[in-house]
DNA sequence: TGTACATCAGTGAACGCGCGTTCACTGATGTAC
DNA sequence: TGTACATCAGTGAACGCGCGTTCACTGATGTAC
């Protein structure tokens, strides 16, 4: 069954999209193949057409997060001035709806610990989505009169990630929702963000 | 062959250093049964004498953790004044040894991620430690003269977290270390310890 | 225009392999008599 | 005091099972003639 020239790219994009989601949501070493295979309509002898291995799958898979955690930033800063803009970022990042869907939300916070344990191109792949990430947020926050941005953006996505992270492990849901809270009004507070109603 | 009385107990006791030092360095997944007997100078078939499953040993491990970390606060602080007793702790919690010890080290640190996807007993045990460490932390923190104890310790464990993961994430040396100083300094000046010259 | 062939994304059975768990067994020593 | 037995932490072979990976095959469609 011959499928047009954009076909495998798409199936690619979907295998991608699903593995995604299953990595961040039950860990690399929990998530299989056929799994994958399987959420994106496929059986899993077709995967190798499209991944060298499993570890590749991975690896690319971390490419597809950054970038959807990029454009997430990107999204809640546009057309708003830089403390308002920032303002709601932390108030997506720290949201009960982002700590809610692990499958979907930023891989620093969701991957964390899985990161040194991964395989040699892997880490690389993370280790330039983090790398970038910190950039954007230092633009950022240069644009918002810090005077080391970079050093800011490095200590902002820490709070960030561990915040997120300790909300997670938290199963009392009002000490889960405070956890956010307090980093949200500190965050903000140190950065010299617009506090809002969320 | 005959044992004496608290043979079993000791035992017990180097399956779960082995286990607890296992499962922070290579994660629960990795970690295999006769992995962690054979590190304890045991064959594997011996484990179901000590524990009922291996879900039963990473809770019990978990447990082992959170104990020897603190220890680790209580040690750093102990005969030292608030404010120093605490920046000491925050060198050594964003110290490279730290780092790259992941076996030894903090398991928020070392588990974040994987928290989420462990057994129900597994993560009880997880928050019940991080709940008596954020109270632990909070008395010092109170001593220090914080209005808000609790609220505070949340916010410092999620930087001292986040920050640590970032580090271990990094693969460049210097950078790594720069995420590291960057957030000792930064919780320093937060909440008013002593500045030191690590 | 019509026919034979090549292509190749996807299928599904099969492979080793390592895992968690079970179980019959071992053998040094404490206990009952 | 000496002997027979019970105990039980630890051994090592064996079990299903799920995993990553391989491979012969399928079959709709583009291409060559």
């Amino acid at each position: 069954m011959r499928y047009d020239t954009e076909h495998k790219q798409k199936t690619r994009e979907l295998v991608l999209q699903a593995a995604a989601r299953a990595i961040r949501s039950d860990g690399p070493d929990r998530v299989g193949v056929a799994g994958v295979m399987a959420e994106a309509g496929l059986t899993h002898g077709g995967f190798y057409a499209h991944f060298k291995s499993k570890d590749e799958l991975v690896a690319a898979a971390i490419g597809q997060m950054f970038a959807q955690a990029s454009a997430r930033l990107e999204h809640e800063t546009a057309e708003r001035d830089p403390a308002e803009g920032l303002a709601a970022y932390v108030d997506f990042y720290l949201s009960k709806k982002h700590r809610d869907a692990r499958g979907f939300g930023c891989p620093m916070a969701a991957l964390a610990s899985d990161v040194p344990r991964l395989s040699g191109p892997a880490r690389e792949q993370f280790a330039l989505g983090v790398q970038q990430s910190t950039a954007r947020l230092a633009d950022k926050l240069s644009a918002l009169g810090h005077a080391e941005p970079e050093a800011a953006a490095r200590s902002m996505i820490a709070e960030l990630i561990g915040a997120l992270s300790l909300a997670r492990i938290e199963p009392d849901a009002k000490r889960s929702d405070a956890i956010l809270a307090a980093s949200r009004a500190q965050l903000k507070q140190r950065f010299g963000m617009k506090a809002s109603q969320q």
